[in-house]
DNA sequence: CCTCTAGATTGACAGATCTCGAAACAGAGG
DNA sequence: CCTCTGTTTCGAGATCTGTCAATCTAGAGG
């Protein structure tokens, strides 16, 4: 609980995971301890399914007032996924008025996929 | 409750989240759950380590005794991790000899960064 | 200033996960 | 057959996570 309340994902061009492929060549401990908290948060179905929602809205941005139909958890359990998304980077939050709308940290992603994928240029 | 404890990962393909960007349209409940797991498995550093030292293994594989090495935990939890991602569909282990080598399932790592790019006609 | 609604935070609890030591299993070699 | 090494499985304990009820904060509108 002390060490992944910190995003160094973008910040992390020290050892570059942004965009090097996991296949690339074995990456370090102190990558990996840095990157894990981002796929984890990607490892809960509820997560998985509010991230889709806020990537896929046309505006690019949706309301959380509209999250919260479709989905059978309390308020305060949607607002708690929304935080772990938003501590990972993965979309971001903004107030306005009363309803506060979330848009989704495209380049966090796109990040993200460039570590799994085998590589463009592997293939 | 509990709606995380299968994994119908392998099978996932029938509902074809393979590759289709999350950011496309919003997912259903059904691949959220079968999507989950695969991402859970990567939120573990040291899983995230082991998946990275297989699939940059210059052979293609990579012996167990390999991996006990560089890793601060026991045996048996080196290989309860190996099993997290075997059963996620990440890795495949094969028994020649005394030794076991286990070998990165590429298309399986593929289709999850499919997941997460944002698209090529998107930007 | 007061009230009302939309979200976020807090506290607490059940269930899952990580980790290890001990034991079991699989082959190789004597 | 027996033993030895490498790997997995089996409990068990400590920690973490998901969820909800209750409470709090921010802004809108009277």
């Amino acid at each position: 609980m002390s060490k992944q309340k910190e995003l160094p994902l973008l910040e992390a061009e020290t050892s570059a995971p942004c965009c090097e492929p996991l296949a690339e060549h074995s990456i370090s401990t102190a990558d990996a301890i840095a990157l894990a908290p981002a796929f984890k948060s990607l490892g809960d179905p509820i997560r998985l399914q509010l991230l889709s929602q806020i990537a896929s809205a046309p505006e690019g941005e949706t309301c959380v007032c509209d999250l919260n139909v479709g989905f059978d958890v309390s308020g305060p359990t949607i607002s708690h996924h929304l935080k772990v998304l938003r501590e990972a980077g993965l979309i971001e939050g903004e107030r306005r008025g009363t309803w506060v709308y979330y848009t989704a940290v495209r380049e966090r992603m796109s990040a993200l996929a460039g570590l799994l994928v085998t590589g463009p240029a592997a293939v």
